[in-house]
DNA sequence: AATGAATTGATGCATTTGCATCTAACTCGA
DNA sequence: TCGAGTTAGATGCAAATGCATCAATTCATT
């Protein structure tokens, strides 16, 4: 890293942080005021409905979602609770086990998605051109 | 938003999360590693010590950092616990206080700066050449 | 086959966050 | 100046997260 360079990364990290922590609690709070689940719960249950007819593990949602082991264990814990969820036995590994989508999780994804679209376009859509949007996708992709 | 636009919106929000996620990761991860605080703490010393020499309250700090009441008056609970700001009694308000920097407060900056920076040419700035660095700057000014 | 290392998932405990609400102080219009 | 409405900050309680560690299994090497 050249000297020249750091002020211009540490100001692009620092407006990355900014922007992307708030979008995150605008659209949060645009499904929290429908009553709808956080966007943990989204992220996992369409893991799970995208990888039919396959079926995940709990590891693999980790993988994906590039979160903490004990927490993917709880987050799965709170949709079993509800149903939205169940585990199944797995039988080529004694101690993994199979997540699988249930009816009510499927209604919830789709009752989730159309508030979570319409909260992506208007925080984060609405403000960018195409070009633009283009562009970010493509600097994010170096990661 | 037109129907066409929407699809590309949705790729870029969701790579803009995993992406600044995950460098929120590795980087607090960095701290960490090297007995430091949480970056939350940089962030409010920081905004303090830019401020100097006029002083801050909660919730100008609140306000630059985009977080909620509570979670500032928490976070400046723990800060004074340490003995890294201190606060002062407001005369002009006497609901409010100011948020003053203490010279252990001045030490930790001073501490998490050469980590902190480190890391985020490691996990962010590296993987970036300047002309990058500078549409992301631009795209994200758009919020 | 035996055993040491690695992997999967859960969990007890401490810390942090979210939510609702409270008190005290300030503001502003009648 | 009075009172309603707003703002600053704190806090009790519930929920989520982080950390360390555990038990059960599987893998890999000899």
């Amino acid at each position: 890293m050249t000297d020249h360079k750091n002020p211009k990364t540490c100001q692009a990290w620092a407006r990355l942080m900014r922007v992307s922590g708030k979008l995150l609690q605008d659209i949060e709070a645009d499904l929290k005021a429908a009553n709808l689940p956080p966007l943990g719960w989204y992220d996992v249950l369409l893991e799970v409905r995208n990888a039919e007819p396959k079926w995940l593990r709990p590891v693999d949602i980790q993988e994906k979602m590039l979160i903490q082991q004990y927490n993917i264990s709880r987050l799965i814990e709170r949709l079993v609770k509800e149903g939205l969820v169940i585990r199944k036995s797995c039988d080529c590994d004694k101690r993994g086990q199979y997540i699988v989508l249930e009816p009510a999780g499927n209604d919830i994804l789709d009752k989730m998605w159309p508030i979570y679209k319409a909260a992506i376009d208007k925080h984060f859509g609405d403000k960018l051109n195409v070009a633009e949007i283009d562009s970010l996708t493509q600097i994010l992709s170096k990661f």
